[in-house]
Order: C-alpha cells, then structure tokens, then sequence
DNA sequence: CCATATGTTACTCG
DNA sequence: ACGAGTAACATATG
C-alpha cells in the first residue's frame, strides 16, 4: 500500500499516539517470515528498549530505540500498522505485536507477507543504496542532472528506481508524469533540461498533495491503506491519472490510456503527455 | 481458471 | 555493463 505519502502519513499518526518516549514491554511474533533477523534475539533485544522517536527515509518506517538500535519496517504491497488498546489474540494477518508501557498495543498485519521487518545497528549502510528524498527542503534535482543525461532507460523505469531517487511508486510516478506532461516511456537522456525541471516540480506537487490528503487509499479491504487508527486518506479522489483508464484526461479530455510499462500498469494521457 | 494488485530483487537475454 | 522483460515472494478479489 505504501509509497513516500502514505509512509509519511502513517508516521503522523504514529506521532500523535505517544509513541515516542514509551518503552517496549513485550512483544509477540506470529509469523517469522516477516523478520530479516532470527526471532530469539530479536525479541529479547526489543523488551525493555525505549522508542526514543521515529522517523522515515524513503518507504521505511524508522524507530529508533535505545542503546543504538533501530527497528525499521518496509510494508511493500500490503503491510499495515495498527494502534489498540486491548490485549486480544492475534487476528487474520497479524503478524506482529508490541506491547507498550503506555497500555497500547502497535500491531503489524500484512495479507501478503511481503513486509519485513528489520533489527539493525548501522543505518547509514542499510540505506546506502538509497537515492535523495524529493521532499528534503536540501534536496536538488541538479545533483540528478548527470544520472537522468546518461540515462538510456525510459523516465517511468528511472523514477520507479529508488537508487535514483527515493519514495516514488507506480501511483505517484504516473501522477507526476501526467502533472509534467511527460509520456512515461519516453528516454531519460532525452529530457529537456526545462522538461526535467517541470518534471521535479511535479514530483514534489503530487507527494506534497498525497500527504495533505493523507494518503492514496485504493481498494475495499484490509490492503486498503489506512493509518494506526484506521483512517482512510482521501488523495484516491485526486488522482490524475493512475486508475482513471478510459476515463477523460482532466486537461485535455481524451481518454486516459492503460498499458503495461517498465512492468507495472501505466496511466497517461497519450494526447497531452509527450 | 485468468488477470490484477500501492514493492523489491534475482535472474535471463540481447 | 546496461536495460528490458520475467518470475518470484503470498494472498485476495473480481
């Protein structure tokens, strides 16, 4: 469910649950898949840590705990977290639960597994591989100017890339080519420089509009997205161009297209996006 | 049964 | 080395 927006969104409604400052009391595994490290030590390690604060870098949920440990989690397609308040069993795709001193339960469910969960030291090595956040108010789109000129792929394949650049999905990938006017197969190197500069405003236009609607919430069931209190985002209702097939382009009103690019469903508009 | 799904990675082929 | 395409992970929905 989750890319930069949604991620970001899930963290505001981490930080409102007093989540910060409380310390880990227990915490039960249902299911070991979802964890990168064996769950003996993991366990042990966490009771008793305190949650000092949390953050985020790229699609990655980030706690950082005492003694220098840092519990990261990726939700990919379908992850989910979830703040209640009473001890219950585990429920269908629940696969995780820490027990907080404040009384409050945090839960991860994930329908598809593919979500892990990551116990780590060193975060400047596991982020390593990570490009620059489009929403760092430091970030520039100059420093990408050589990567995208050399660049013999199609811009969507670039922009899915999280080496090249951080927090961007297939949702907000269409979204901000359709915003730029920018066909998603067309080749990296050959963006002009004032089409890459309207295309990096178009980025942070539409991660920007995701947070403030707090979130793309497609679907009907739990791969919904949904913050810790279950709240819907509505940015679903914004949409440009993901989702919209055959639906009339909000410029232009030629019919949105749908065709399979860089491996993922692609939205655009064949008329205004070029 | 088939296609689809907000992500990522490993692999093959040209 | 690069890039495109495919499969895989695991499950649900239409």
């Amino acid at each position: 469910m989750p890319e930069l927006p949604e991620v970001e969104t899930l963290l505001h409604s981490l930080k409102r649950g007093e989540i910060e400052g409380s310390y880990i009391t227990y915490v039960k595994v249902f299911n070991t898949q979802i964890l990168t490290s064996p769950s003996p030590t993991f366990e042990k390690t966490l009771i008793d840590k305190k949650i000092e604060r949390i953050g985020r870098r790229a699609k990655y949920l980030i706690f950082s705990l005492s003694d220098g440990y840092f519990l990261v989690i990726h939700l990919k397609m379908t992850g989910h977290l979830s703040l209640s308040d009473k001890i219950q069993k585990a429920q269908k795709h629940e696969h995780l639960q820490f027990g907080l001193n404040t009384q409050k339960i945090l839960s991860f469910f994930d329908q598809r597994k593919f979500g892990r969960i990551y116990l780590l030291n060193d975060l400047k090595s596991f982020f390593s591989h990570l490009g620059p956040e489009p929403l760092d108010p430091a970030f520039d789109y100059k420093i990408l100017l050589p990567k995208i000129k050399k660049s013999k792929r199609m811009i969507k394949a670039l922009l899915l890339d999280q080496s090249f650049i951080a927090g961007l999905g297939n949702i907000y990938t269409d979204e901000a080519l359709w915003e730029a006017k920018i066909h998603p197969q067309k080749l990296s190197s050959s963006l002009s420089l004032q089409e890459i500069k309207i295309l990096f405003k178009a980025i942070k236009k539409s991660l920007q509009q995701g947070i403030n609607n707090r979130g793309t919430s497609l679907g009907k069931n739990r791969s919904n997205f949904s913050d810790i209190y279950e709240q819907f985002g509505k940015n679903q209702e914004f949409l440009n161009a993901y989702g919209r097939f055959n639906k009339p382009c909000k410029r232009c009103k030629t019919l949105i297209k749908r065709e399979k690019i860089a491996q993922r469903s692609s939205y655009f508009c064949p008329s205004c996006q070029r």
